[in-house]
DNA sequence: TGTGCTGTGTGACTTTATCACTGAACGGTT
DNA sequence: AACCGTTCAGTGATAAAGTCACACAGCACA
């Protein structure tokens, strides 16, 4: 059994069309949901876990573009699943995570017999442009120091996170060494503390 | 009378639906269709014309994240239409430009009636995510010196345009003084010719 | 104990962003 | 035509960020 919001609201025929056309999957922490180039077998529907999605770029830079939780609903797959196109960013598994795929068939036949299934479409594509029209604005004009800080601060809660220079970078789509360097200057600032794959929070890292 | 490709395969009872409940606007050269925090009147079809959409960052800089032509659809009022938050960016008419208005009851039932309807959003959908990661991965990793030759590049076939480094600077999100620099230093090596207000191409202005 | 790999630190240099200011070009007035 | 105010463009100085090159530290494992 499995539970996701989109499909509370469902008439009965419906859900059980849904419960019986749907895959779920379980996929555990490090492993890749999909790559760049491969084809969408289906609507990902995140039932729980962390997945993120990121691209990488000719130059062969990498970004994390935005994570999906649970409830969450992998929008950029429709795209894919209506043009037949491939994907152009790839999906890390951060948490061991289980998706219900929503086959074309079923995708349609929700979208055209469920107007809460198709609310919840809408709301989670606009949730998305949103996210990515603020990215924009973020790497185009805030400072990295700033950005870093800041993703360090929403961390901080735990006292200690395990995360390379390098891992860092592409959560900030930049380049390792600026990262070593800033981390460097908090470090100096008595904000936290580094040793090999860990940061260490000093103090309640607040200002 | 007006066309829109979304709306042509609807059937005939929709279509009367449509046609009675949808409002044509005309919008000149220079007005804005929608500021940052507007709420949504509805979904706007653009007939013809071009619309840019931008937003301004905290810091006051602003960049252009896509533009609108003939037969495009203003997906980004989606998301506005259905929570009733404001808008996020603001669109400026570059071209002269009409419109249809579907308000949210029609597009609830062309939503819930129509599957072309559909595929037309969800595609429109699509692309907008696209361009916006691409987006992305340009500001992120791209130089700005090839950023600008490329935007050049893709308007040389006028042998010149109408247009200030300031609004340059909006296009590719970075400051006046980056965009005059770089344009002087293209203007030394002979690829064009600068004067208040315009860039004149010379020879292909190409490699 | 050595060997190899991954991760980190850092200097040197380039590119981009920011600040501060100058002067040129244009429109409208007298 | 001379004046004035406004917008647009050019540029030096400096700071932030990206790139390149390389040294070395920490760890796993033979």
């Amino acid at each position: 059994m499995f539970h996701h919001s989109i499909l509370d609201t469902l008439p009965e025929s419906l859900r059980r069309d849904a419960l019986s056309n749907v895959k779920t999957v379980r996929i555990e922490q490090g492993r890749i949901l999909f790559r760049a180039g491969d084809p969408c077998q289906g609507l990902p529907l995140v039932l729980n876990g962390t997945v993120k999605v990121q691209m990488t770029g000719v130059s062969g830079n990498s970004i994390v573009l935005y994570r999906m939780g649970s409830d969450d609903i992998c929008t950029l797959s429709i795209g894919c699943l209506m043009t037949g196109h491939g994907y152009r960013a790839e999906a890390v598994v951060e948490e061991d995570a289980e998706a219900a795929m929503v086959p074309r068939g079923l995708f349609d036949r929700l979208m055209d017999q469920s107007a809460s299934f198709r609310l919840g479409i809408m709301e989670s594509y606009g949730r998305r442009l949103d996210d990515l029209m603020l990215l924009v604005e973020e790497v185009a004009f805030r400072r990295m120091d700033e950005r870093l800080e800041r993703w360090l601060e929403v961390r901080a809660g735990q006292g200690a996170i395990t995360i390379t220079h390098q891992e860092l970078a592409v959560e900030l789509g930049t380049a390792r060494e600026v990262i070593s360097r800033l981390l460097k200057e908090l470090e100096r600032r008595g904000k936290l503390r580094l040793s090999r794959g860990r940061i260490q929070f000093i103090g309640a890292f607040s200002g």
